[in-house]
DNA sequence: TCGCAAATTTGATTGATGTCAAAACGCGCT
DNA sequence: AGCGCGTTTTGACATCAATCAAATTTGCGA
């Protein structure tokens, strides 16, 4: 609490291209004069280690958040103790937005996965925001707009494809649009992607080996396509 | 287009129940004075056939849609002709309203699976209605959030739950909150039940037979728990 | 550069769910 | 009350993915 008071107005120990990513977050480059400025001064800014909890399930929710660097987790857990990822969110992402006007205790847990940054909001400071000033609002809807697209993307991700659709499906979506070769690298470890993709990490290794057959070739986080078009037809 | 302009300003055709659901639907009633008004008049209503299209998927969109009577089931389409439901809409549900403010193609199929009453918004025209009236956005957020809860919810419940424990999760969030024994009746057939928890309708049937033991018995559409606390171990 | 701890892969197995076909059932209609 | 069609159930099977355990590999820090 009183760590997290210190950071509040102390934005300046955002690195720039944590600003960089602040500023282009889809949640408020839509934004400017006296609604960015408004907006900024609810937020704070924390750093949080790797595996640290960020909130907890059933905790009253206070502030929702926006990814800066690394990557956070949202997970539930079952009565027997398995973890099942909802979401991973990216630099740019926020989260728990959708308790602006619903909820008051976190649905799920959030985890930093490794070193993170990230940028809170009060609920109740952006509530009132969002009641005098349409811009605000707009981008609030634009956000929610956006994960819930997202968040059905997924729901049919998982209900339409195995696992080796799925991972090639995330392969197209990192890959520039042409149809010949291409190589990424994986932003986080396998099994945060397994998570994300609703595998098992020996599913996810198991996919990946299953896609050899279709020229995508891995080594630790890089992974060479041979040809685009032809990981389409998967 | 023809028709659907002559219903535009046809809200006469609205059963007393119908104007009931629609009044209390989350969208609309935390609205007042002119933000109703201004609301209703960009609203139309239209009936659809048992399994008749309300849009498909890749179609420009132009209106989102709030189900008065009947249930509307969104899904896509796998390549292979495989249909996956991503979310089933009851009476007062909105669907499409994640558009507003994104895409301009509907990003699924939607289709009523019996006779339907729905009403339609214009997208545009609530777009600039909520630029300009805060209660307006604010019913939209409001909206948005239920709804992103609610996809999260049942991301959570794929990765998290077997089909008994899922149907034993439908059965309990319909049932009276005590803990005695509780009878209920599907308020659908039982394979839009079984689409709407990623099941195909001989999984639901087994998970159905198999919750037996933990006395659930079932004709037909009803549903009969001899003791509602003890479903809650599944 | 070496060595260790963590992450990933591989193998063997189990369990859960989809698929296809056929029988049984429920429901509305006459 | 009986008929008939569409829905649901049941059975047999195939497939996919989770689990557990063990072998490798990777990446990092000394």
């Amino acid at each position: 609490m009183e760590a997290t008071a210190i950071m509040m107005n102390s934005n300046i120990q955002l690195t720039s291209r944590d600003k960089a990513v602040l500023m282009k977050a889809p949640f408020l480059n839509s934004l400017g004069g006296s609604s960015l400025v408004n907006m900024l001064a609810t937020m704070g800014v924390q750093t949080l280690a790797a595996r640290a909890t960020v909130f907890r399930e059933g905790e009253n929710a206070e502030a929702f958040y926006c990814v800066l660097s690394g990557y956070v987790r949202l997970y539930r857990l079952s009565r027997d103790g398995r973890e099942a990822d909802i979401r991973i969110c990216a630099p740019g992402d926020t989260f728990a937005e959708c308790l602006l006007y619903t909820d008051q205790k976190y649905p799920f847990h959030a985890q930093a996965t490794e070193t993170c940054t990230i940028a809170h909001f009060d609920l109740e400071a952006v509530k009132s925001l969002a009641e005098h000033d349409p811009e605000v609002a707009r981008a609030i809807m634009a956000s929610l707009s956006r994960h819930l697209l997202s968040t059905m993307e997924c729901v049919a991700n998982d209900r339409l494809f195995t696992a080796p659709q799925r991972v090639a499906n995330y392969i197209l979506s990192r890959c520039p649009v042409d149809g010949g070769p291409a190589s990424i690298r994986l932003p986080f470890q396998k099994s945060l992607l397994a998570g994300m993709l609703g595998l098992a990490p020996e599913a996810l290794s198991r996919a990946f080996s299953s896609l050899r057959k279709t020229g995508v070739t891995v080594r630790g986080r890089m992974i060479q396509v041979v040809d685009v078009q032809a990981l389409r037809q998967i």
